[in-house]
DNA sequence: GTCTATAGTTCGATAGAC
DNA sequence: GTCTATCGAACTATAGAC
């Protein structure tokens, strides 16, 4: 019996992954209330009904969706933290990361939560739990801004606010490529010399 | 008979821009899809059937939008390019009006546009038409760049890429106030340090 | 020009068979 | 665990009265 409860497990683990990364896919493209289950059930390659096996409702699953890609961002800069190196290049990373890999799923991360945060389908308590998970990452960009400022690699100014005008640049860069207008490559160096004093 | 035609089209230009209005209002916040056809009779006071005596359908009156939106973009640039004084001045100037005035309006005019362009709801012909249409505004930013290059004032670097350094900073930082995370008083000086020589 | 009533359609969610 | 069939609510768009 407990051979078949752990493949029972198995399937149903890979599944909700399966499931979820369709989700993130077509939530992120079409936007939340033109996302149909049965574009998901689709893209997943699954039936209708299976979905609510798996998710109590189409808004469920949004919202684990979103606090599960602020978790990783959390980790991401946390990351970028323990790094060896100076600030400078605890940003540089950070910047590297954003801009390198599947800039695809960095896009499409980044429409999702921007869509949750001003949506008016979420309850303000909802939205509160994610604000607060984004300030956690909010709060580590602004440590390392103020290290750096420490040792006079960065420009002077209010960490938490640098680190705003770093995520809204780094944002909107990544939102760019999202459009069809004229994507550019984006240059590290380009992003750092915002911030930093050489 | 000419005096009532007269009334009839002020009563119907008035109309008609209350209904945009109002649109435009209940398109950024809830997007597309999510808006109903009874948010944007409700927001401008009318009847839902006198939406359809002004509007063909929901997607007409979303294209006209756009395009409203877009003329109004590249009308703001040409000004700026149009100004007396130096080209740092200018962009100075663009960045001050952006983020000066009814930062509501231009949040909701930015959040549109993005999703205009990224739709799925949309046919590409329908969407080239808009990134014409952006275009034009880059290319006045790129000229302003340019000049600024000649002049000493502006970084090295292909014009038409810092343009989209700019315009991406910019958005950025205009789609971070749209969010309830920690909304910032953007500095234009702060801004224009990533542009300028100085 | 404006409104109400409603036809026609779509979609989230559930029930029940396998 | 998975699928098909179906219900019921909500919404776009139109028709017709005033």
């Amino acid at each position: 019996m407990a051979k078949s409860e752990e493949q029972f497990k198995m399937i149903r683990d890979q599944r909700y992954e399966e499931i979820s990364h369709a989700a993130l896919k077509v939530f992120a493209r079409k936007g939340y209330a033109a996302t149909k289950i049965s574009d998901i059930t689709s893209t997943a390659n699954i039936s209708h009904g299976l979905f609510y096996h798996y998710f109590q409702s189409k808004k469920h699953m949004y919202v684990s969706l979103i606090l599960n890609i602020l978790q990783l961002f959390i980790e991401t800069v946390e990351e970028a933290e323990n790094r060896k190196g100076t600030s400078r290049d605890q940003l540089a990373w950070l910047t590297d990361i954003t801009f390198s890999g599947s800039l695809e799923q960095a896009i499409d991360r980044h429409l999702l939560v921007m869509e949750a945060l001003k949506s008016e389908f979420l309850s303000e308590e909802e939205k509160q739990e994610f604000i607060e998970k984004y300030k956690i990452s909010m709060e580590g960009i602004a440590r390392i801004i103020k290290n750096g400022q420490k040792e006079g690699l960065f420009i002077e100014g209010d960490p938490m606010e640098l680190a705003i005008y770093y995520l809204s640049y780094s944002q909107g860069l990544t939102l760019w490529n999202a459009r069809g207008v004229h994507p550019i490559k984006v240059s590290t160096e380009t992003v750092m010399r915002q911030f930093c004093t050489d």
